[in-house]
DNA sequence: CATATGTCCTGAGAGC
DNA sequence: TGCTCTCAGGACATAT
């Protein structure tokens, strides 16, 4: 589930692409239902082969490879999707590459098959990101904004936080993980936050997230998310909630993690420490 | 406008 | 052993 953490941790392994020529930008052969790439295969390779790349960013869980002359590639790897200089996991479900100047090629790998290539224009990110349907990322917000752009929204704070029209790139990991750390109850309604709650949960959403790219995001017991070297990352071994219902709370080592399900997903935490009386605990 | 729900997809694991 | 069923959650379409 390629979170901030992981889609920049995928932008970090392929950032030495920038300054090469693309060669070839080819779709591989679906054994089964193809993933999304587009635009058609000709218009696909007119636009790539031959560019070099300019730049490689994120956009909330994408990855965008900048091409000089304006075009980008976005990879989206929603569920499964993976992006890899290494050899993929399987060439099974391998969906797309692109191979460059120097020799290298660039994968994407999508198991499910959710996730997408697509080609577009300066001005077709632009329609398609920069009308509100994206905030600001979770990385760059001001902590006022953070605040202002949730604290009136009567719904649930962990379900808030997956929104990313409001703030851009927390999944449902890392939302669990940083309501944990900020002591908040996933619960509780925007409406009834504090201005303390809002600038712990700020702090404490850039403190997870900040230290899970440090240690190149979360590879879960199925195994699937690789970082572009094809290794697993090492921050599940530092998750306090996230698939851990019925272990004992790492804060309080008195209280089993409770897991719940919000908006048909799980939320984990601790009804100790993110409780009511958590001031009691000091 | 804000919020809620259904949909896509595969493979792991449960239950029988 | 092998079958069926459920579940995991990204983004987006549609419904309320």
């Amino acid at each position: 589930m390629p979170e901030l953490p992981e889609v920049e941790t995928m932008r970090r392994g392929i950032l030495s692409i920038v300054g090469k020529r693309v060669v070839a930008a080819e779709r591989m052969p679906s054994p089964r239902k193809p993933i999304l790439i587009s635009p058609t295969p000709a218009v696909f390779r007119k636009r790539t082969v031959g560019r070099t790349v300019a730049a490689v960013d994120r956009l909330g869980k994408r990855v965008v490879i900048r091409l000089e002359g304006g075009d980008s590639i976005i990879l989206e790897p929603r569920m499964t999707g993976l992006v890899l200089l290494a050899d993929p996991p399987t060439t099974e479900h391998l969906r797309f590459r692109l191979t460059l100047s120097d020799g290298r090629t660039v994968y994407y790998w999508d198991r499910r098959g959710l996730g997408s290539v697509r080609l577009f224009s300066e001005k077709e990110i632009a329609a398609r990101y920069d009308d509100g349907t994206l905030g600001p990322d979770a990385l760059a917000i001001k902590r006022d904004d953070f605040r202002g752009r949730l604290h009136r929204s009567r719904r649930a704070i962990k379900v808030a936080l997956l929104d990313q029209r409001a703030v851009a790139g927390i999944g449902n990991l890392y939302a669990s993980e940083m309501l944990f750390v900020a002591r908040i109850d996933p619960r509780k309604r925007c409406t009834a936050l504090k201005k303390d709650d809002w600038d712990r949960l700020y702090k404490a959403m850039r403190d997870v997230l900040l230290t899970a790219v440090k240690y190149e995001g979360s590879t879960l017991s199925d195994g699937t998310y690789r970082n572009a070297l094809n290794k697993a990352g090492g921050y599940q071994n530092h998750h306090q909630v996230y698939d851990r219902a019925e272990s004992l709370c790492r804060g309080c080592e008195t209280t089993p993690i409770r897991r719940i399900v919000q908006a048909q997903r799980a939320t984990f935490y601790c009804p100790r420490c993110q409780g009511p009386k958590r001031t009691a605990a000091r």
